[in-house]
RNA sequence: AGGGGCGUGGUGCAAUGGCAGCACACCGGACUUUGAAUCCGUUAAUCUUGGUUCGAAUCCAGGCGCCCCUGCCA
């Protein structure tokens, strides 16, 4: 066992910063041995694979050391929080496959114990009771470059502001009229210690503790707190709070109680899309996306929709490495992690996407012969097979033919020879145009002898092509995604533009009467399929129904062709 | 301008004083009943200047560049 993991490949077994920080903390006996972490997300929204990084991390991390991983909602501002993403986030974890077990917990649940910790701090002189109102506090506050000034309640007595502080919590005073703030230092050069705000009065029901509350504590204050009760040894963060871990450890120590260490890393970044709430709501409420599970949103609900495996998301994460710089993964690893795996697991089916109908002169009429085709047939190990029903009439991908080809083109064109899949050599005969000059049916002759898709003769022959028969096939519509926007980089936009100038105005299209095998009428949701020469397809859980299905293009295949076309 | 971070191929991540490596992308070839997959190969990097050292991506000093910080958001 041990053996086996120590071979597993250098992916797995390089250790980021943060796993080797931890050895160093298991080495030296700082918490006993002890690995701790927590996801905190904040219930304000859907969670997205920026997310996932992170989940990945925190768990990932306590399932390599034998540690443990708490979920807990980070609900300190009831105006922004609510319970329908306690629930999403839930099942977003729980799709990616980790297990907080009892461990669920909520900032909420602490309320009563951070208002004894605050207390403790005015006793202690290290915090006050401000009156300041939020524009003169800014003013106060000094710049990046310029000292703040004291607050002229700074020196109010401990007596004083500890009445005022309980009257807060009961309720006597408006919304913004008083803060509870820590004494630190307004001439800090880090912002976060100008005598941050501790408390400030919200008059607003909370999802959790509905209207017991007033009050609400403020991150700074609230997170080192919850990451202390619940004994955490390793608070993982983003490195946007780099600048607020002095103030972190300033209350832990403060209190005098158990103190875990905040740990920054970067967040992750992909390029074509966007990774924020923000644009995310933009996108919906404008309605340049069908909802938050739109498969072409990065949220984990769309990225579920359109196809993507938990597992490959986590495999994903694992490629991302973790590090502190700030840096910008290429969509093309995600695809890439993504057909890597359908590669292995996707059965093949034949998919007409854009039918063409073929009518094979020599074939008798009325015939029907059932080919059995592999489902894997690059994995010679496995000898899955299912039947494809074959006729004189089918439909071929109506791009597999070109009347005037260029050079190269090895599929269908007048007088060439191609190899159905699995079935027969065809040759074009002649071309059927309607009016306008379109082709709208071709008529072939096929080679009795090359039964199976080989010839007795040996002859090469290049091209081959994916089929349904006619009569047998099934209709359903396909949506093929593409980037969702242009560039790489969609945050920067032209001044007086935002990013939806950089959508991409294809990047959903929709096709229907698509033909595919009669077999895929059983499909079920959690079935992937490789549509053979044009991707992996998975049932649309929202609008797929027996009878009328929908199936979702996760991604394509790697398509060189189209490459050489350019 | 103050503070906090970060600089390794095109993009990410390793190398913790001793041969700069892995993945993706790219390009080329082989193979192919998927123009897929697979296999083989090519190109390509230590921000800069100085110092320490037998030896520096790594240590030291200066410079430059990028990111974050002035919510009663998290």
């Amino acid at each position: 066992m041990a053996a086996n993991e120590s071979s597993v490949s250098n992916e797995n077994t390089r250790k980021d910063f943060i796993r080797t920080i931890i050895d160093e903390d298991n080495a030296s006996g700082k918490y006993d041995g002890r690995v701790h972490t927590r996801f905190p997300p904040e219930p304000n929204g859907y969670l997205h694979i920026g997310h996932a990084k992170s989940i990945c991390l925190n768990f990932g991390i306590a399932q390599d050391y034998g540690g443990l991983c708490n979920l807990r909602f980070d609900d300190t501002n009831p105006t922004k929080e609510d319970v329908e993403y306690v629930e999403s986030i839930q099942e977003d974890i729980r799709w990616l496959g980790f297990d907080w077990e009892e461990r669920l917990y909520y900032a909420s649940d602490y309320f009563e114990q951070m208002y004894e910790y605050a207390v403790q701090l005015i006793k202690k002189g290290k915090a006050f009771v401000c009156d300041l109102s939020a524009e003169e506090m800014r003013e106060y506050r000094g710049s990046l470059t310029e000292p703040g000034r004291n607050s002229p309640y700074r020196d109010r007595s401990v007596e004083e502001s500890l009445d005022l502080f309980e009257r807060m919590r009961a309720g006597e005073f408006a919304d913004g009229a008083r803060t509870l703030r820590a004494r630190i230092d307004m001439t800090s050069p880090n912002m976060h210690l100008r005598d941050p705000i501790i408390y400030r009065i919200l008059h607003q029901s909370h999802h959790n503790t509905g209207d017991k509350w007033c009050i609400y504590p403020m991150y700074d204050f609230a997170h080192g707190i919850e990451d202390s009760i619940e004994g955490i040894t390793h608070s993982i963060c983003t490195l946007e709070f780099e600048d607020n871990r002095p103030l972190y450890d300033w209350f832990l120590d403060e209190l005098g109680v158990y103190h875990p260490q905040q740990i920054e890393f970067a967040r992750l970044n992909l390029n074509y899309t966007v990774m924020s709430k923000r644009k995310f709501i933009k996108l919906v409420q404008d309605g340049h996306v069908r909802g938050w599970d739109d498969p072409r949103m990065v949220t984990l609900s769309g990225i579920r929709r359109r196809g993507y495996t938990s597992s490959s998301i986590r495999k994903f994460a694992e490629r991302v490495g973790v590090a502190k710089n700030n840096s910008v993964i290429d969509m093309a690893l995600l695809e890439h992690t993504i057909r890597d795996e359908l590669n292995e697991t996707a059965p093949r089916v034949m998919a007409v996407l854009r039918p063409l109908k073929v009518i094979i002169d020599n074939y008798p009429e009325g015939k029907v012969e059932d080919f059995e085709v592999q489902n894997f047939p690059h994995d010679k190990t496995r000898n899955e097979v299912r039947t494809v029903p074959f006729t004189r009439e089918i439909f071929i991908e109506a791009s597999d033919f070109m009347e005037e080809p260029p050079r190269k083109f090895f599929r269908l064109a007048p007088g060439k020879e191609v190899r159905l899949m699995g079935a027969y050599y065809i040759i074009c005969q002649e071309v059927v145009k309607d009016e306008d000059g379109n082709v709208v049916e071709l008529h072939c002759s096929y080679d009795p002898e090359s039964r199976g898709g080989a010839s007795p003769d040996g002859r090469k022959v290049r091209g081959t092509l994916h089929w349904v028969s006619a009569a047998h096939s099934l209709p359903v519509e396909v949506r093929l995604y593409d980037k969702l926007f242009l560039v790489e980089n969609p945050n920067k936009a032209p001044e007086g533009e935002d990013f939806t100038v950089h959508l991409n105005p294809d990047s959903l299209e929709v096709l229907t009467g698509c033909m595919v095998e009669p077999g895929l009428a059983d499909a079920a949701l959690e079935d992937r399929f490789q549509f053979i020469r044009h991707g992996y397809f998975c049932l649309d859980s929202g609008d797929s129904k027996a009878g009328t299905l929908v199936f979702n293009r996760t991604v394509s295949l790697r398509d060189t062709w189209a490459k050489m076309k350019k």
